[in-house]
DNA sequence: TCAAACAACTCATCTATATGAATCCTTCCA
DNA sequence: TGGAAGGATTCATATAGATGAGTTGTTTGA
């Protein structure tokens, strides 16, 4: 029975959900960093003094949460923020399919991000709300166009608690080797796993459809996107406005993932 | 050892995935109706021939994709479409969190629908391509307005293809007692299990404006869903146009409901 | 040197069993 | 008549172990 035994302790709660809240406690404290591979599940059961089954049990839900990643014969290991993993959880602009036989959703492309602006800036009310900050309190804020093939589609425009990500420049966010979801894990540790997203159709405002190549006032879907990290604790609210009359904006609530099967 | 027996079949693909398929054919085929209880996990090992914990893996998956529903000290039931699971796995139309403190998603409402016509058509090719029959096949077309609290807020176009729902006309579909999912269920043995949706912004036209008390050409969420029941067969086709000035689309992939955790 | 064979390790599947918790039904007694 | 007690049945949790499959690295042998 290894130290961190949970014989014993926690009364109430099934030996499995304890295990995975402390699982994800120290996924959060980057006891383990994205792409590494955590103890063997043999190694957990003996450190944590359950049975094996328990620690699948308390991994199951990790993996099918995307926080983990399981390999036969090589390993568990922390998911990482690749190309794919984005394409499929955390985008959901795809060409749209009308007519075609095709079905929805594949064929997806990864956009071509174009910085617009990096600056630093104070939080408007509902930007605190959405990031658990106080009004006022310091922001970076982003603004991106995304272009897919040759076309601009979507404005990002990206706000984020400053005292998050210390050092976060123009420089640094343009150098950055992947996503950025793959920044915020890579150089700040912050593994976003979770995204919630309210949408709605406006008239585009004139500085949006300038960049859009929209008549002002056209409709657009603007979507308002809060990004989480584990427990729930949120990292980014982005806005965005898509120009959807060559794409559209695809939800499938299940079988997203062509990988992942379930 | 059953009649049913699992023993020495398929090889190459584990027991409880073959299980489930069977699971889910004898769903399809209507052998345990909605809200009915299948056997027991552990008459289902006893007659499949397999253990209790693959019996229960086997129902996991159906259980996480709310095929099944488990319940202790009961059993487990086929899935309902109560309000409830409507709204928070079907409906996706919130009053908007601007400003408030509310976390989203809380304080849904239920839809009050009426009833605008009623009609047999032909499918055109985009219907026709979404729920996999022939263009001109013959349809029933209904059209709803939705309203929330007071207020019109959703037109909904619905397509089903006639042959599925014989004697399925005005008087039976405005006299169900429940929701439009929960009358293909009883009536038909049709149980929706998921659904597809694609949405953009669009200038609204007209005859919809008119309904939902807008301008025409003001900006309006359009949302095409095509809904599934067992092996992802499709069932129905819709379009709806949302007024999205007091309400917006909720995209929460996970955590949406709240009985259900996960 | 190269490649096959092997060993050691991982997660994946499957079994068997025990105990607990929730539900339902019957029995029994005041 | 009503309600408590008990038993039977259900799913929920947890354990222990066997076997299989996939990966990696090492050893062996031609």
């Amino acid at each position: 029975m290894g130290k961190d035994s949970l014989a014993g302790g926690t009364y109430g709660i099934p030996l499995y959900r304890e295990l995975q809240r402390r699982l994800t406690r120290a996924l959060s404290e980057g006891t383990w960093k994205p792409g590494e591979a955590l103890p063997s599940e043999s190694r957990l059961a003996q450190q944590y003094g359950v049975s094996i089954g328990t620690v699948r049990k308390a991994i199951d839900e990790l993996v099918s949460g995307r926080i983990l990643v399981r390999q036969q014969g090589r390993g568990t290991f922390v998911a990482t923020h690749t190309a794919d993993r984005l394409l499929f959880h955390f985008f959901h602009v795809v060409p749209r399919s009308d007519g075609h036989g095709r079905p929805p959703g594949t064929e997806r492309e990864m956009p071509r991000p174009v910085l617009r602006s990096f600056r630093r800036a104070a939080a408007g009310a509902t930007v605190a709300r959405e990031l658990g900050i106080d009004a006022g309190a310091p922001i970076l804020r982003i603004d991106n166009l995304l272009l897919l093939g040759a076309r601009p589609v979507i404005v990002d425009e990206i706000s984020i608690s400053a005292p998050l990500f210390p050092d976060l420049d123009r420089q640094r966010f343009e150098g950055r080797p992947g996503t950025i979801y793959g920044l915020y894990q890579a150089d700040y540790g912050i593994n976003v796993v979770r995204s919630n997203e309210r949408l709605s159709a406006v008239a585009c405002p004139p500085a949006i459809a300038k960049l859009l190549g929209l008549r002002a006032r056209q409709p657009v879907l603007n979507i308002r996107r809060v990004a989480y990290t584990y427990a729930d604790r949120p990292v980014e609210s982005r806005v965005s406005w898509v120009d959807t009359r060559e794409h559209e904006y695809l939800s499938d609530l299940w079988k997203s993932d062509p990988d992942h099967d379930r």
